[in-house]
DNA sequence: AATGAATGAGTGTTCATTCAT
DNA sequence: TATGAATGAACACTCATTCAT
């Protein structure tokens, strides 16, 4: 009896897991019952001393696997890096994150799901949208520092994680060869190299 | 006998358009063909007079409604255009296609299905392939002729389309309204002035 | 006006041709109206101007092809032959009649139904046992002029017909092979050599 | 855990047993899951927990119920009987099996089908020519014995057997009153009186 | 906690039949 | 006569969910 909290905590994960694994395969819709029972070797039937619903199991997902982590690691004292450091940085750590083997699965569960669904467009606009307002205060910055022209930061910043966004989408959902063949240096090089130098000459 | 046909080519057109809102609105597996019957006004039993399958019906959609009037805007006269005019241009092109109102369902459509269907990504991929081709031969030209920094070509065109792109998704599939308010002349500003001078002071 | 009548006999018989076509090879149920149409080079709405319903083509097939060929070549005049010339003239007789094209299609539409239908049995019953009775008068007849042994004539009677629609039934139904290998001519001699003769020694 | 597997079993047996009874009242296509369901007492879902389909219940009759009994039979003692015994004893033994009321089940609910699908006709083809060779190969043993006059013994087994096969079938499928009224007793006599003795005088 | 038999509401699909043309 | 679009009532089958064990 004392072990059992445990155990359970346990047998919900490994649930969460098989769900996510199957979910990101066919799609929360096609996926049934029996096949993330498979995935976790159980019985149908135990699903439901874990979780009310299938769609209960879709929301445990959601509820526990956001990407946190994100906003996590963007911590004021980067704010002080000069443009060229932090642009790369802050690229790469989007990257790392949002190309991390669960959040891929994490991404190919959510974006059908959030097409027909507004309340978990508003959660994932969320989190966006804290990375632009991140980014948008660090670009203030510069421009008042004169380390950058004066544009509108908010606009620079949606332009610049969009980018990375798009690349993301290409090669994990899109699985689009072109995108695929870059590495995470070279995504980065051709954004940040993009945006801070521009293609006009100088 | 002159009109028959007519009406037919209607019913068919009809169900295709019912099954578009209802296949956006639900999606695929979601949708049920009663769904798209009461859309389009009739029996369930009459969508199988037009097409073979429920799966027949996806598939007239998209070779029906592919987006090949992108690519016929994309005449060789254009690539004479100056860099600012051109990137313009083009990018205001992409952006008045892809959100078409028609356009959009299609997005909301394929999007789910592209993630489980290795055959509908392949030909999204290659009409977005298509445009990064068109975009990277006209930056090359501009390179060669002094009026664009030497740059890689495809990876720079696909940095100024993903922007789009991810505007366009925020748009029409997170409804994100900070990427809502802003009209095509401001994402077309923001992308284009951003790309082209770079961040850096001159 | 005038030859409107004709026609439409024509086509009915032309409807009913495609439906025992195709009753034969896929069954009644299976058999859809459609088929039957295809097969007559009509349309399926047209049907219902010559026939009330589906099972009102299955009964018109019954009612206008029953087998009353059979039972008329059955003559008082061949009463006279011998019982070897008998023997062999009313199984030759059978045989061809029961193996004709069209008659075989009857027999493939006929036996699945019969199983089902009451009625249908007690039509086929009536005919067999009309020849049961022909022959069985033959057989008393020879009794009594001692060109026969004293047997029962009707169970008689049953044992060589009997004996002939088990060759039929597995050559056209089950197709065997060992049973299509024979000709008429070698069945005849089995079945009326071994029924005349007995197995044992004289 | 002792008696689960055993109640499964029942189920299932339970399940084939009504579907062999629709199956031969209203044959295969016509009758429905609903019907099965409702003669054995469950709801159409079940089937689908114990059978893969409703063609595959079919199967499972077919290969669950196969007269194998028939051949076990046919032991290698019962050939050292004399004709007269040992004809009475295969047509009786042929008989007995054939008219148990779960092989009447079986031979209507087969006979149907065996015309529309070739693989049954085969699985059923066989059975009886095993039948054909154990009776020809007494029938070449009785004649180098001298026993039995010099015949050909494999047409000879498919005439005896046909004529009991054909009697089964008025029988059970006709229901024709003329062969209903005769006892087990009475049909062999009538078939191996005819067979042994022949119809001429002696 | 765990099973898996059982249910029932629904799904895509088929097809005999009707009917305006 | 003839068409074929249209209907509606089924049908086989699926699956989330329940529950006795």
């Amino acid at each position: 009896m004392a072990r059992t909290p445990k155990v359970v905590e346990d047998r919900r994960e490994q649930i969460i897991d098989a769900a996510m694994l199957v979910f990101s395969q066919k799609g929360f819709v096609r996926a049934t019952n029996k096949d993330i029972a498979r995935e976790a070797g159980i019985t149908p039937g135990l699903i439901y001393h874990y979780f009310e619903s299938k769609e209960a199991l879709l929301t445990a997902i959601i509820e526990g696997r956001s990407p946190l982590k994100l906003l996590k690691s963007l911590t004021p004292e980067v704010l002080t890096l000069p443009p060229e450091d932090f642009f790369r940085f802050i690229v790469r750590q989007v990257l790392a994150i949002i190309e991390e083997e669960k959040f891929v699965l994490l991404i190919r569960v959510f974006l059908p799901e959030v097409i027909h669904n507004q309340d978990l467009a508003l959660t994932l606009t969320n989190v966006i949208q804290q990375v632009f307002v991140f980014l948008g205060k660090y670009v203030r910055v510069c421009i008042e520092r004169g380390e950058l022209r004066e544009v509108d930061e908010m606009r620079t910043a949606q332009v610049i994680v969009g980018c990375v966004i798009s690349f993301v989408l290409r090669r994990q959902v899109l699985r689009d060869p072109m995108a695929l063949q870059l590495t995470h240096d070279e995504i980065i090089e051709s954004v940040v190299d993009t945006v801070l130098q521009g293609l006009l000459p100088r």
